[in-house]
RNA sequence: GGACUCGUAGCUCAGUUGGUUAGAGCGUCCGGUUUACAUCCGGAAGGUCAGAGGUUCGAGCCCUCUCGAGUCCACCA
């Protein structure tokens, strides 16, 4: 039995057990490595050293692993590990992200528990609380990473929201300003009425759903729609210019018989519509379609929106028009008749008015069949419809003054280095993928109606917006609401401004930007910024915020890795903001790692129960063994399918590793010289493994090299080499040299139980090298 | 409708610029334990590399088509 103790570890005796027991090792060897301060790079960079930086992608302050952020932090260690022991400047720079939603909704859901809602709090105290809570949560993903081995610079960490890092964020913010690029228009945003959010294109998703379909009589012709509800607002008709059947009507006015009584519409023509579907003719409604929103700003439409920001209709345009009302004195000479009809509209009207949208369609179908003007209804027809990507709910357009980036130009010079070949994408066919969506990028939509986010540095002057629309919480915890002008008869700026929730200003209301109030009169609009927009910098903004040579020293980054189904979230982001506020591309190579799903290759959910909780697994089978798991065979942008068995096989090497090197410790002192012959063809085939495995990683197969380790490790070294020493056909010291270079090869693979061997060579005197992860990595010159 | 990806052993997947008898893990069968490891060792079965055609001295890999599976995008009201 081998006893041996850590080099300079007082009373830490270390027993080679002839099983390797992760438990026992894996924390103390975290410590060690921290304590020799290899995850930091040296002070400054040595000569002739290459710098070799990645960012890490940013897991949610708030939230524990899940066996993705596994992956990323498995592979991103391997790179390290490797450039590390080749000599890099390597910095592995850590940090969280504030997730606004994601984050915000959690909360909110405590909130709900508790009989509370995000209504009840002024956003200060809100953004406190949140921040609070998420103080409280945010070290349970740092520490499950070092439990995965997590190679990182902890003393380099960055959150999103440090002040630091939101003022070089803003400094972007107001370049864009100053360059055009940012405005503020009214346009249709994807408004999640159950979110309470506006969010940008990329967050919505399509889905296949059943939606009724009315085909509804309009004064002389039929409409088909699956949203009738929208009706009462259209503002034309149109059809296709080359429609025969409707030709004749293009351009007239005609009086169209609804629910709450005549309307006029003009038919227009527009190439859009497709005579072919339903009825070939189409209602228009900007306020409510974004498609009719293009046609309605082409025809000059205005837009007059039907549903509220809370999902409910809106049918005050028509409640608030004396004309309607039959009370009312306008109406006293009406026939009897007449008075009877409008007196019909005016209790429709608030029938419907507050519906939801679902219920809404229920009164209409009634009463369109009570008038006489429902033709058809097919309850089963499919639609695709935009749904909103985190609580599936549908997405309703609705018109919203909000902050845009225009995204050509600066889409632009990233195509042209995707061209030169100035960076390179690894992952199935995603730079194919990235090249269509750098064409094709719409403007992107930053404004969000949350609290929990960087907040958007526009000021509305209260002297000359006197209608901007304010609500709060006054001293005493009420809320109000009103327009600023009338408020501030009654209450202080000051009050207002401390108990302020909401401020929408009109698209027209002039703003300053600026990270600092321009004046006591100014109130600050209350949307923050997307989430992305702040991690779209990130490879910049982590760094700058640190220090000055650290951006100078590892700014642009080398690698950045995450997983593929972000590419447009984010790394198409990171491309152009860093392009366009360094003059850089942040990084020069992408890595795109695969999702992992289940044994059977099913998509890991919880609804499913077979999601994999990689700290079990870690604790269970030893992080060495999980890592192993994730990332060998894995390729670029292909998913892997990981169960039970393949835990168990990384357990497996790791045993193999710990009882290899026990063997070769116990046999040395045998002395065995072996063949020459052997001995040579031994060393030669050594060479070319360090050789191999070198060119794979740097050519980012981190899958093949993790096979082709394994493979020569254990059928070549052990199977066939070891069993030659045991017959004395190899020598003792070419083994030995043999195992020193395979616990390097391996080492960013499996890091723990290498370093453990490590360790115990170190006791032994069999290397100079007080630790694995600061040694060297192997030459194919056999001085190791 | 557009784009991308995949189809290799029973299952999950590798296969590095086209180059000897196509590999691994798990599973199956046979044998093995006097001391590195049964979390092991030796051996075996199992593949017309989805199908067809083409380029080539040579194709799992390159090209074309077909079939099958999946992902993403897309304005059919």
């Amino acid at each position: 039995m081998l006893f041996a103790s850590f080099q300079r570890e007082r009373d830490t005796i270390w027993r080679m057990d002839s099983r390797y027991d992760h438990s026992q090792t894996e924390a103390k060897i975290y410590q060690l490595w921290a304590k020799s301060g290899a995850f930091a790079p040296a002070k400054t960079r040595g000569k002739g050293q290459k710098p070799f930086t990645i960012i890490m992608p940013p897991p949610n302050a708030n939230d524990p692993l899940h066996v993705g952020h596994a992956m990323f932090v498995t592979i991103e260690d391997i790179l390290i590990r490797f450039h590390r022991m080749l000599g890099d400047d390597a910095l592995w720079l850590p940090g969280t992200d504030h997730a606004g939603i994601e984050t915000q909704f959690v909360f909110e859901k405590k909130l709900k528990k508790e009989g509370k809602s995000r209504f009840d709090f002024d956003r200060e105290t809100l953004y406190q609380m949140i921040g609070d809570y998420v103080q409280e949560n945010s070290g349970v993903a740092l520490d499950q990473m070092k439990k995965l081995g997590a190679s990182a610079d902890w003393s380099r960490f960055v959150f999103t929201l440090d002040k630091k890092a939101v003022d070089e964020a803003l400094k972007t913010l107001l370049k864009l300003h100053q360059d055009g690029l940012l405005y503020r228009d009214e346009q249709l945003v994807n408004y999640c009425t159950h979110c309470g959010t506006a969010f940008s294109n990329l967050e919505v998703e399509h889905e296949q759903r059943p939606a009724g379909f009315y085909k509804i009589k309009y004064g002389p012709f039929v409409i088909a729609t699956a949203r009738p509800e929208t009706k009462f607002r259209d503002t034309a008709l149109a059809v296709n210019p080359k429609d025969k059947r409707y030709k004749k009507h293009i351009g007239q006015t005609l009086e169209v018989l609804g629910l709450l009584g005549p309307t006029k519409m003009t038919v227009i023509a527009d190439e859009h519509v497709d005579p072919e579907f339903g009825t070939g003719i189409m209602k228009v409604t900007p306020a409510h379609d974004p498609h009719d929103f293009e046609l309605g700003k082409k025809h000059h439409l205005p837009v007059t929106p039907i549903i509220t920001l809370q999902g409910r209709m809106d049918f005050s345009w028509f409640l608030n028009d004396p004309a309607n009302d039959p009370e009312n004195p306008v109406n006293k000479n009406l026939s009897s008749q007449a008075k009877a009809l409008k007196t019909k509209y005016w209790q429709r009207a608030q029938k419907y008015h507050g519906l939801k949208v679902k219920q809404m369609h229920e009164e209409m179908r009634e009463d369109l069949m009570k008038d006489g003007l429902l033709v058809d209804y097919n309850p089963n027809y499919t639609n695709t419809i935009a749904v909103c990507y985190r609580c599936q709910n549908p997405i309703e357009p609705l018109p919203l003054p909000q902050f845009f980036i225009k995204v050509k130009p600066l889409v632009e010079p990233v195509l042209q280095n995707l061209k030169n070949k100035k960076f390179r994408v690894y992952g199935a066919g995603y730079d194919k993928t990235l090249k269509h969506w750098l064409k094709n990028l719409n403007d992107w939509n930053i404004s969000r109606q949350i609290v929990w986010g960087i907040r958007m540095p526009a000021w509305y002057s209260t002297k000359t917006n006197p209608d901007l629309l304010v609500t709060f919480l006054n001293q005493a915890g009420q809320k109000t609401s009103g327009q600023i002008s009338e408020l501030l008869k009654t209450h202080s700026i000051k009050t207002i401004n401390q108990g302020l929730q909401e401020l929408r200003a009109p698209l027209k209301a002039e703003y300053v930007l600026s990270t600092d109030s321009p004046g006591a009169e100014y109130l600050q609009e209350t949307d923050t910024l997307d989430t992305w927009f702040s991690s779209s910098q990130w490879p910049f903004t982590t760094l700058k915020s640190l220090s000055k040579e650290d951006f100078k020293r590892f700014y642009p980054t080398q690698v950045m890795e995450t997983a593929y189904d972000i590419l447009v979230f984010w790394v198409m982001r990171m491309l152009f903001m860093g392009q366009y506020a360094t003059g850089q591309l942040p990084f020069t190579d992408i890595y795109l790692h695969g999702l992992i799903r289940d044994a059977k290759g099913q998509k890991m959910s919880k609804s499913k129960g077979n999601v994999v909780n990689p700290l079990t697994v870690a604790e269970k089978y030893g992080a060495d063994a999980l890592r192993m798991a994730l990332v060998i065979r894995s390729t670029a942008g292909l998913d892997k399918a990981v169960g039970e068995q393949d835990f168990r096989a990384g357990r497996n090497l790791t045993n193999k590793i710990w009882n290899a090197s026990r063997f070769i410790l116990g046999h040395l002192d045998k002395n065995q010289t072996g063949e020459k012959k052997l001995n040579q063809q031994f060393a030669k085939k050594l060479s070319q493994t360090i050789q191999t495995i070198t060119q794979n990683l740097n050519q980012f197969q981190i899958g093949l090299a993790a096979d082709t380790v394994y493979n020569q490790f254990w059928h070549w070294y052990c199977d066939e080499c070891i069993e030659l020493g045991k017959a004395n056909k190899l020598g003792g010291q070419q083994l030995l040299t043999g195992l020193r270079v395979f616990l390097k090869l391996m080492h960013p693979f499996v890091p723990f139980v290498t370093e453990a061997v490590w360790q115990v060579l170190r006791q032994h005197d069999l290397t100079v090298e007080p630790t694995l992860i600061g040694a060297s990595w192997p030459t194919d010159s056999l001085a190791q």
